[in-house]
DNA sequence: ATGCATTGAATGCAAGTGCATTTAATGCCG
DNA sequence: CGGCATTAAATGCACTTGCATTCAATGCAT
């Protein structure tokens, strides 16, 4: 019966994840297409920019966002296609491996992320009851 | 500065289901592969599973389904129409509202059902470490 | 009963995603 | 040095998804 019981309740709880994830998900795309973009853009542009605070390179390899964002290899290489064609971000060559292709916010990239992040941090604030 | 504390909280705990969402459904996604079933096909056979142990019927409406299960309205047109091809559901017309449509589930779409869900659950144990 | 707004589901369409493959640059072993 | 396995990123392709629209059945008001 522990048996029953604790499927239940991890079946409960993944529910409740995926609940979770679809709600704010989906605010946070409505929200977000105000600034023209998705949610997957804003995460790369927030990685980014997180990065850039941290020092001021803001050069990343795309593995390295690969591993930090929930995307396959191949979304994030179109992803970061469109939004340097949106000119938000710039591609450029790795100097130590030319196989590498590093990825830095533009000053525009920069701007539209810093327009965007309090409405996605509203969302959040909203989707997670205090208790943060 | 509980306002920078609480933004930073806010954002790991988005991050955290982010993760454990990604982790999850794709684990979920290439266990399921084996039965000829996606995510979301298993997550729709489990609320129709559900619902025949309750009472007999096991007959959804589209609708129910659509607010059990995170799915738009179109995407889970399709999906339903998916598994009718496959033989694991079955679409009959609504005697009170005919423009509703209830699904139900075949014996196949029980069995593979039943031939899955260990699985599954299996995935859920590993991924949510016990504390369930 | 007739007409009109509303609701349930299906469909056209464009976008984003993952898998498998390709192309280019490295690294290594002989 | 030359060839071969390996790794980084880009691309072909098929599939799923969501939005907007469409089509059919209701229900309500006149």
């Amino acid at each position: 019966m522990a048996v029953t019981k604790s499927e239940r309740a991890l079946v409960e709880q993944w529910r409740g994840v995926l609940s979770v994830h679809a709600r704010t998900m989906c605010e946070l795309d409505r929200a977000l297409h105000q600034y023209g973009l998705g949610a997957s853009d804003f995460e790369v542009l927030d990685v980014l920019a997180e990065g850039a605070a941290e020092d001021g390179g803001c050069a990343y390899r795309v593995q390295e966002l690969a591993s930090r964002v929930h995307l396959s290899q191949s979304a994030l290489s179109r992803l970061i296609a469109r939004l340097e064609k949106d000119g938000l971000v710039s591609r450029g060559m790795c100097s130590e491996d030319r196989r590498g292709v590093r990825v830095a916010l533009t000053d525009a990239g920069r701007a539209r992320h810093a327009e965007a992040q309090p409405l996605q941090r509203a969302v959040l604030g909203r989707m997670f009851p205090d208790r943060a």
